[in-house]
Formats: structure tokens, sequence, C-alpha cells
DNA sequence: TTCGAAAATGTCACCGGTGTCAATCCTAAT
DNA sequence: ATTAGGATTGACACCGGTGACATTTTCGAA
């Protein structure tokens, strides 16, 4: 009889002083460690981390002792590698507002929690012609499980066409229907534009400017648009001279507003399309010597803390962005599950009336 | 003469059509591939990677000839698997500042921008009282490389116990020496609000009030004796009724510059610990029906963005936050290399003087 | 009781690297 | 020319899982 080896010692080999048996170092533990104890092979161990119906409910309830006592946690680079994926999930952005994006992290650790995955940043930078071609690189390096897309990103069809070709899932986050088709979070900007536009209408103003993001974007088009519904639908009217483009800055913001009060009939109220924008118009009006709202009534877009920080504090459009990095993420890891992928959601803005808004005064 | 092997057929195995033997599909190469067209063993291929110095020049230039021909890009995972230490770095905050966030964010990446580096979020909330077990499971579970600690997790010292304890790197950003040592970023707050005192000293303003953060935050204590300091110099004194706590918050700023306000001798100039503060007291002060700078000078901190989208513009004192950030990564990364690990870097504020301080009117 | 398909479990190679240690190659010293 | 000792390089197991496929059970139908 030899004595050389013992392949039925029980114990974890990781475990140096597991003599008495007790105190596992928690997360020591491998599938190995938890096949011995359970008796069973180290595959079937997997099945049940992987959540296979394959396995009979008795042998599942023994290895999830098993794994309860050892706190066994799957190596997330070992699954990884033997995969060919591995569990993080990329947040591809390259948005100006920091507050956007924080919200949009905020959202999308809020899902994450609890599970294996973790969030890694990935900015990029769409002016660059190699942009595509480093987020597919970051891809086929890293392997992530999938990516989220915010806006403008999302909205960036050759990347989203190779995309399609790489092996990975996204989910993208956007205010329009896009031309590739893919599970994503939608916004009726639209209706936020509506919004806007008819709080002002109802206040009585018929002098009605707006200053708008960039062409390229398309939030861009669909505020305007729900804007000048509701200018219509209130019977007015928004004249051309009184739609500036502000670049969805600050600095553009006020450059737009400067433009539209230098015009023989201002404005008595303006519909800015992000709250960057409306700040800057802020100066401008203050500035050119106007009160707000006595004067000139202002309307913003998002809701970013600033909004409720100016003086008066800012009516504007507000856009759930935390709940839809959460639900984005949630998205993605559905298709973990074998659960049906639903392929949209959809959140609606709601407009929030603070002090910057008023009847128009006098005549 | 048996046939059924052929291993010194010089192919990447991963590349299906590669007879012509040209276009090799970038990224699909393995180290394998390499070791076999630079006819060594994968180790030796291991080695170059690695910049290991036992490898002769003339082979590392062929396996490097070889490796750029293929494209080839080890693998994160599986090095991570092998190494048992992932690529990830870990930013573990639980700070309220967006602003402060993304920008110690992009500080990182800008560091990380080109290595095989990945940033990965792990906010934390330092109130509940497992906080400490969380980032320790994090750690066992996905080996990150290190962690970076801005404020105020930097000054959380069973944090740092924990750390020293578990298998990783850490550099912290904060504004005071800590108990526990540890390479670290160190701004010099003090000099910032020593900046903000003597400003307003210069001005000629005698009666100058502070709003100051959370007692818990080593800066707030910082910040508040440099600028004692600076007044004192001056000849002044900061009375104890003149400084009042504002939490870091917007709201605590409103209430805490209502609380001034109200005083019988309501001070000329506020010295706020961070903008948010500030911004906090340009809202009590115009509900009070003062005019800033005219009545009421305020100094802030931090120059977040939006210190200059105000009206007027915020006099602030600016922290490098996006250099700290990058700082930071960098001496992260420095153990990798064998190099002279510096321990500390020092970052110094600067005050930017813009629209929200004068010289005292009329009396 | 017997048989066959479905259910459950196991085998074994492999994912793409690194660590350990042995083997081989050089070069200067003898 | 020989040789010791450092410089290079290679062999091989292993990191901790998963995939493909083989094998063994299980159980209702014949």
């Amino acid at each position: 009889m030899k004595h050389e080896a013992d392949p039925d010692n029980a114990e974890p080999t990781s475990s140096p002083q597991a003599a008495g048996g007790e105190a596992v170092l928690r997360g020591k533990a491998t599938i190995n460690d938890v096949a011995r104890l359970a008796k069973v092979s180290k595959k079937t161990v997997s099945r049940v981390i992987n959540e296979s119906p394959f396995v009979k409910q008795k042998t599942r309830d023994a290895i999830k002792a098993v794994i309860a006592e050892l706190g066994f946690t799957p190596d997330p680079q070992a699954r990884a590698l033997a995969r060919r994926k591995s569990f993080l999930v990329g947040l591809v952005y390259d948005n100006p507002s920091p507050q956007y994006v924080v919200n949009i992290q905020r959202g999308i650790l809020d899902a994450l929690e609890g599970t294996d995955f973790q969030l890694v940043l990935h900015p990029c930078d769409r002016s660059k012609p190699d942009h595509v071609a480093r987020i597919q690189s970051f891809i086929q390096q890293h392997k992530p499980f999938g990516l989220i897309l915010p806006p403008s990103v999302s909205e960036d069809e050759p990347l989203a066409l190779a995309l399609n070709e790489a092996d990975v899932d996204y989910v993208r986050i956007a205010s329009v229907e896009l031309d590739t088709p893919s599970r994503m979070i939608r916004t009726l900007d639209g209706d936020g534009g509506a919004a806007a536009g008819r709080h002002l209408a109802d206040l009585g103003h018929r002098n009605i400017a707006h200053i708008h993001g960039p062409l390229s974007f398309r939030s861009t088009h669909e505020r305007r648009a729900g804007f000048e519904r509701a200018l219509a639908e209130a019977g007015l009217g928004l004249r051309p001279e009184m739609a500036v483009e502000g670049g969805y800055t600050f600095e553009g913001g006020v450059a737009a507003a400067e433009h539209l009060l230098a015009q023989p009939h201002p404005p008595q109220a303006i519909f800015a399309g992000n709250d960057e924008m409306a700040t800057g118009a802020y100066v401008a009006v203050r500035r050119a010597g106007f009160r707000i709202p006595e004067d000139i009534s202002i309307v913003g877009f998002d809701d970013t803390p600033i909004a409720g920080r100016l003086w008066p504090a800012l009516t504007t459009v507000r856009l759930p962005i935390r709940e839809m990095g959460s639900a984005a993420a949630t998205l993605l890891l559905q298709t973990a599950d074998g659960m049906t992928t639903k392929k949209f959601i959809t959140f609606s803005p709601e407009i929030i009336v603070r002090g910057s808004t008023a009847a128009p005064e006098g005549q």
C-alpha cells in the first residue's frame, strides 16, 4: 500500500491551518475544494455556480451547502479566461456634462451591485478618427460582457455597426429610434420640449425663443420639434430668428442669448435645450440688465444639480438619468439569464417648475 | 519516421485562413503563436512581454518583431489568473461632489491611457458598518492591482489598516499627513485657505466670516486653519460667531449664510470651504437683498465648473484635481516598474479671482 | 422485468499566460 | 584547451474555471 498521495483528503488544498477544520479563510477556496468536499466533479460544481438546470435538486443543495460553508466565490479571472468573456461592463461615453456622466454611473452601479460585474470606464473622443478602432481594441483585449452607450455615443452609427461585428452586447440610451437596431433605453425628449413650450405658452408668453444644441445630436431635433409642436398647439410659432444654436455648452448659451437679446424685439422667454445653455442665458440676460423672471423667463432641460443652485432656481425638464442608467445595466444583464429580452424601455421627462419662469410683466 | 504531428508548423493555430500567411487577425494571436514563429519557448516570449532583463538583445528584437507582425497583445485575463493579480485599478470613493469625482476619474484615465490597466469604480458608503468588509471582498475577488482613495475615503484609518493586511497597493489623496503611512497625493489645503484670507484682507475687508465643512473632514480644519492664519497676519481675527458649519453642501451653505446675515453685524465678506456652500451663500445673500460683490464678497474653494457659471462668477481656490488623479495613478503604477517610489507628491492650490469679490463699498 | 431516451454527472483537454527550477550557452579566468 | 559561474532559455505544472463529449443513472413505457 503506497502512501504517496491521498486524493480523498477532504481538506481544501489552500487552507493551510485547516486542521481543526472550522475557520476557513473566506474567499480562498476554489472550485476544487468544493468539489472534493461535496464529493462531486468540479464540472458539477460549475453547473451549480452557473445555475444549470441539469443538476438534481439534492446534489445542488449539497453543493450549495459546501459553497456556503467554505465561503467560496468563483474567480472572475479564471471564468473570464475559460469563457472568453470578462465580467466587466464598459461605459463608453463622450458627454460634456459631468452631472450626466456621474448619474449614469450611479445608476449602472446600482444595478450592478450584488452581481459579479464591475463597471469600467471608457471615455472616447468621437472627434478622433480612430475612436471606433480604439473601442474595438478595448473589446478584443478585455472582452467586456457588454457596453452601455449613453448619448451622444449612442448615436454613433459607424460604432454600432462595428459593435455588431464584434462579439459584444450593448445597450444604448437615446432619445430617438436609431438606424441600427439594438436594445435601448429610450427617452421621449420631444415630450419634454413640448412640456417646456406648453408651460411658457400657458404663462402667457407670445414671443418665445429657443437655444438649441448641436445639429449633430438627435436630441437637439427631438427637443426642438416637441417645443415647436406645443407652440403651434397654442397658436404660436417659432420665428426663425428666434432659434439659435448654443452647442450644448455654457459659453454657447451665453453667446446665443446675447444674440437673441440684441434683436429688435428680444424674446420674453427662452427655452434652452439643456441646463448648461440656460445657465449661460442667465449670465447674458443679467449682463444686458434684465431681470429673471420679471423681464425674461428661462427654461432649461436635464435638471442637473446646477438648476437648483441658480438664483432664481431654474425651471427645467427632468430626465431620470440615474434610473435610466440602472435600467440600461439591468437590460444588459438580462441576456445572462435566459429571460425574455425586452428591446426597449421608455422614460418620460417631466417639467420641474421653479423660479425662473413667470407670466410676462406689464405688456 | 512518424507523421502524426508537425510541431514545427509555423502557422498561428488560431488563424484559420492563414495559408498565404499575411493578414493575421489583429488581437487573435496568442503567446503560443508568437513563440512558434519566433522559434523560442513561450516562457521567453513571456519574459519579453514583461521586460525581463534576462533576455539577449538579439532574441528580444526577434520576438518583438514577431509580436508586431502578429499584432499580439497579451490576454489580461490569463495574465491575471496566472499572477493572481488583475489589471484593474479601483477608485474607491465616497464624495458628494460629482465635479470632484469626474475630475479625479479623468485624471486617472489620463494616466491609464496606453497602459493595460482599466479603471473600475467602487463607490462606498462610509456610514454603513460593513463598508470595509465590502471593499475587502472586492479585493479578494477581483484582485485589483491597486486602489486610489480620494478624500474622504482616504481619511478612513480602519480601512487603511485593512488594506495593509490585504494584498493591495494603494495611493491616497488627502490634505494632511495621515496616521498610517502610505504613498499619497498631498494637497496643501491650508495654503488655499490662507490665500483666500489674504485676498479678502488685501481688498480691505475687516469683518470676514467663514462657512466651513463637516468637522469629520480633515480638509475642513486645514482650510480654516490657513484662513485664520492669513487673517491673523493681516491683524484680523475670526470671531467665533462668524464661523458656521455648512456641511459642504449647497443647502448647508444657504442655512449658514442666512445665519451669518441675521447677526447684528453681518459680514462684509464670506469665505466658504467649498464652491457648493459658496453657491448656497449666493442664494442666501440675494434673498436677503444684498448685492454681490458690492455689499458682500464671497470666496469659494475647489473651482468646480459651477464657479464660472454663476453670476457674478465666483472667486475661488483651485485645486488641480484632474492632475492629482493622474499623479495618483502614475504613482500607483510605478510599483510595477522597479522605479524608486516617491512616497509623496504635493499639490498647491491657487486662488482664482473672479467677479464675486471686491473692496467693501462706502463705509 | 427489460429497454431506451432523457437526465445527471464525469472526463479531460484547454483558455493564455506565469512560476519554479533544470538545462544549456557563454565568457572570462585558469 | 578547460572550467566555473553567471547569463539565457526551456520544460512543465499550474492558475481556477468552462466546453465538448462520454458515461452512468433514472425512470416511464413496453
